[in-house]
DNA sequence: AACTATTTATAAAC
DNA sequence: TGTTTATAAATAGTT
């Protein structure tokens, strides 16, 4: 559509194919936008141009939404194969980042940070991604821990008062009576929230 | 563009909206396609149908590629507002993870497959992913409930032999004895072990 | 699925 | 970069 047709092949002549790429992505995200609100769709558009620039697109919902549904999507159907492999995206979100880079680097725009800073980011957000993860671990460990520990307590005083009343039994008659009692309702109900908490965020 | 003019609105017939659809969304992932041959750019188009159907696209590159450097890209380019986030896409290779593509595909190199191979293998990580991760915080879930059975089981004993102690008090002698006893011992071990192997692989 | 009357997108020119 | 114009392409409504 246009004065010639135009055959569909790389456009050599680079500010041809720049004006090109400019008048038809926007097409493009206006068909998007028209096809998400017509037919009640979720649509989500990535270009970038080859210098690298984004341009996206995301209908309605947020584009994380999308995403998500992709994952699902993709992720639905089984395997068969007994050899599991793991290759993981994992999204981490940090509201309070782009604080900590502008403290870091000086500039609070991600754009004016060179690919070295960038690595170094990239890798610091790793780090802190195995942090979170080995955190929730431990405390799950910690509550684990816990249970284990007021087992053993309970289990102690049991013992103690089946001697007790093994010592009653033969003198026949009731003296030093040791009664233990231990409050463990507060920490039962911390435990507990802990453990929906990460049964949310698994 | 056809007999009438169409209002950008949601169709509300059922049937239209889904012939719509169909033309609409096919139209738009040609432009798509077109878009990245003509002008050299990496373009990734996701459209989900009001039922919930996927249909995506994705020129040359994988998937995977486009949507690494999009998060690379939202990682890097300033929202100025203070509701930035960050999402990342970490992508994790087990070291045999190139022996099982070579087994299943003859190659060697990721590099060297299909995009067909590609999707089938991400979906195939995704759900060892999903299943491996519930597996973990299934056996989690019971190792806790099994602890939080065991105190109460010791609990109610503990209850019942005060009970006892109060009752031969009263009695001053000692009748109607009754013990319990619980091999919690074989259990203890499994979770200990099961404990360790979860800190190990968290 | 086709057809076709129109609208819309856009290639080339400015 | 933006506007115009001639033309190609897409598609709404119909069959």
């Amino acid at each position: 559509m246009g004065k010639k047709k135009l055959e569909i092949k790389r456009i050599e002549n680079k500010s041809s194919r720049q004006i090109t790429f400019s008048k038809r992505r926007n097409g493009l995200m206006k068909k998007a936008r028209e096809l998400s609100i017509l037919c009640d769709a979720k649509v989500a558009l990535f270009i970038f141009s080859s210098t690298g620039k984004l341009f996206d697109l995301c209908n309605g919902d947020s584009l994380d939404e999308v995403l998500q549904r992709y994952w699902h999507y993709k992720g639905v159907s089984g395997v068969d194969s007994k050899e599991r492999h793991i290759k993981i995206a994992e999204i981490l979100y940090d509201a309070t980042f782009s604080e900590m880079v502008k403290r870091r680097y000086g500039v609070s725009e991600l754009e004016h940070l060179c690919l070295t800073n960038l690595m170094e980011l990239e890798k610091f957000i790793h780090t802190a991604l195995s942090q979170i993860r080995s955190a929730k671990m431990r405390l799950m460990m910690e509550s684990v821990d816990n249970l284990k520990k007021r087992e053993h307590t309970l289990r102690k005083e049991n013992e103690h008062l089946h001697k007790q009343i093994k010592a009653m039994e033969n003198a026949n008659c009731v003296s030093n009576m040791v009664t233990l009692t231990i409050d463990c309702d507060k920490t039962d109900m911390e435990a507990a929230q802990l453990w929906s908490q990460l049964a949310l965020n698994p």
